[in-house]
DNA sequence: TGAAGATATGAACACTCGCTCATATATCAA
DNA sequence: TTGATATATGAGCGAGTGTTCATATCTTCA
């Protein structure tokens, strides 16, 4: 069994579980919609309904990823009156859409 | 229309079709095969037998992961002999897996 | 309390994905 | 050429995904 995959000069170790979870996270970025919400999320929080907007699906479509991208903790929320706010949880997204640019423009 | 979307400081933008690219390449990395693949080639090129051996999937799994993979322009592959031996293309793939692992860390 | 607005949720469906199985192709050695 | 080894490929299947539609929940305001 290779319970553990030793992989670089930079230490990067990936159990079986870690590779289901790095899976789980790529997974999220994986779907055009999505990567217009979290680009929608680059300069600060918005509304369901703006996000709505910027995408152009439906309220219910986007209600459901943003489910899912909160579960996988991308996004944080917060409620200000009859409406919730998104914004990104961690700067690693910005990082990781750059790093994906910077790939595809090669 | 929302033909482009400003993104951030780093003039971070993506119209319809690089957003798509992206979701592409991203879902390459969204499978727990793939990403084994990906990391079985850090240290150097290795032919398909070795890479079967290294992930625990059928040989004919393996193969039509580095297709898909390949397609991606993901890995390399030359043939030497009866071995086909496969490579990173890119270094990028590094970096876009170690970024995800920081994220995860935390 | 009741209506209206904002968001979330569940079911259903078409579509995609990754696997297996069988088979094809390519290369080498005898 | 024949057989053996290495890899690729196509069909088919079960599982998962993203959307829509209808409806539920939550909040504010009158």
């Amino acid at each position: 069994m290779d319970e553990e995959l030793y992989l670089d000069s930079e230490e990067l170790l990936l159990d079986e579980d870690e590779l289901i979870e790095m899976a789980e996270l790529f997974k999220m970025f994986g779907d055009s919609t999505r990567i217009k919400i979290l680009c929608g999320l680059f300069e600060g929080e918005r509304c369901v309904q703006e996000i709505t907007d910027l995408t152009g699906s439906s309220q219910s479509a986007v209600s459901h990823q943003l489910r899912l991208l909160k579960q996988a903790r991308l996004v944080r929320s917060r409620r200000s009156g009859k409406q919730i706010y998104y914004s990104l949880a961690d700067d690693h997204v910005k990082t990781i859409l750059g790093m994906a640019k910077e790939h595809l423009e090669e």
